[in-house]
DNA sequence: CAAGTTTTTGCAATATTTTGCAGGATTATG
DNA sequence: CATAATCCTGCAAAATATTGCAAAAACTTG
């Protein structure tokens, strides 16, 4: 049984908000099992506090000026939370973490359990934020900041990974098909996903179902050099990988 | 059977609050076989001790303090604006910026006029986002990232940086001691900001009043290095900086 | 062990908060 | 304009908090 109290319930409404949702006081008074009248103090209470708009019916977000990097930062937005955890479960423990961009490692290492004396290495600004407020001590790879995929490339950064040697390394999907492999939108990145590759005794990579059979324009990985690769595609997607030596985890 | 006293108790209760499960009072009382003042009494104890939150009912698990950078990102809440718009017109010119980490930095930049073929170079992953999202060019600096100020810094970081000439480093103050000069909270910080001064034609910094006379544990720069202060200090508070040679920019 | 002290507990009287409801006012919509 | 939905206001009932107090339990000390 859960507290059914103003503060908790505006505390959940104020998420939604958060979320981009709209709230519809009629079904929120179902769904909590009180009265419409409660229902409309609660949003009372969070337009006080400048978290919603009220309107007709119900509240709506607080059209707020969001920059696309705090947009991003609000940890995992939109992806799937099975592939969060079931890459967390292969993570966790592991000391040294090389990782890779993009929003689905950004999501994932942003829900990183706090563990002492975790290093994480990254060409990415974004992770190395998020990964030094789980805790872990972080280095980040420098060079010039690549405008598509948000990570340093260049090379001083491909010779600074080639002094690295890590357990694991995390690496983002722009496609991944089963004869094409895995492949990067930026000829420089590939270059870093190669390096970050060969810098570590074994690659995983965590992906969403979309991504899979897609090409993007610069091949970097074959299958077969893939370890692990985590996604929620359904059982008929991984087919034609199953050729392939690559271990597949189905969430 | 336990032994059934306050303090063991409450470290049950302590314990499904880090759990993340709420506490209710009611259920709790049965379930202890106690009167509900007593379990009253156990989560008011446990909020003395700054582990739970009191809510109508019972308690719930302290909010999770947002981490104070994301929470500072929003950009340039709490930094005086005349200062920005001061800073912006002196730097927004500049093609080549040297940038340090730091609230009121990263107020600027992320203010900072969208501009062609700017290159920003800095050693914080906040200022390389913001910077990025303006359009400009950005070279992050590698390192270690310092858990204090949020800026990467090491032995590689240093020797990046020598192999460096700009125009314009931005520097974000600890504390500015018209004696004492600019100083730093951290040691690999205060390496930093001497390394950025020595690789900027000229040297500029910003700062809030608040900043003016105060130390900082390292002391980095003599006030007669730096080329500009831009501050919204009243103008006593900067007679004793009248005696060096640094032109100070009231605002 | 016994007397005194402190801690813990339950209870009762009194606030305070929360909730649902009834009525009349306001707004959207055809 | 008519109708229906939603909103606002005041109010009373229910749940929960707070306070003060006294009994019981546990601990301390000689």
């Amino acid at each position: 049984m859960n507290l059914n109290i103003p503060d908790t319930r505006q505390q959940v409404l104020a998420l939604r908000l958060d979320q981009g949702s709209q709230l519809i006081a009629q079904e929120l008074a179902l769904e909590f099992d009180v009265s419409l009248d409660t229902i409309r103090r609660d949003i009372l209470a969070l337009e006080a506090e400048g978290k919603a708009r009220r309107v007709r019916g119900g509240a709506v977000p607080i059209a707020k000026p969001v920059s696309p990097m705090l947009e991003r930062l609000s940890s995992g937005h939109g992806v799937n939370q099975a592939i969060i955890d079931a890459t967390i479960a292969h993570v966790s423990d592991v000391p040294t973490l090389l990782v890779d961009g993009g929003t689905t490692t950004l999501a994932i290492i942003s829900q990183l359990p706090k563990l002492d004396q975790r290093l994480v290495i990254t060409p990415s600004p974004w992770i190395a934020i998020a990964a030094q407020e789980r805790g872990s001590d972080v280095h980040l790879l420098g060079g010039n900041l690549s405008t598509s995929g948000g990570i340093t490339t260049g090379n001083t950064t491909l010779s600074s990974i080639n002094d690295i040697a890590v357990d694991v390394a995390l690496l983002g999907v722009c496609g991944l098909d089963p004869e094409f492999g895995l492949s990067a939108d930026d000829h420089a990145e590939m270059h870093m996903k190669q390096a970050m590759h060969r810098a570590a005794n074994s690659t995983i990579i965590a992906t969403e179902q979309s991504k899979l059979g897609t090409k993007a324009r610069h091949r970097t990985l074959p299958v077969d050099e893939i370890d692990l690769i985590i996604t929620d595609a359904n059982p008929d997607m991984i087919k034609p990988f199953e050729q392939s030596l690559v271990k597949i985890e189905l969430v």
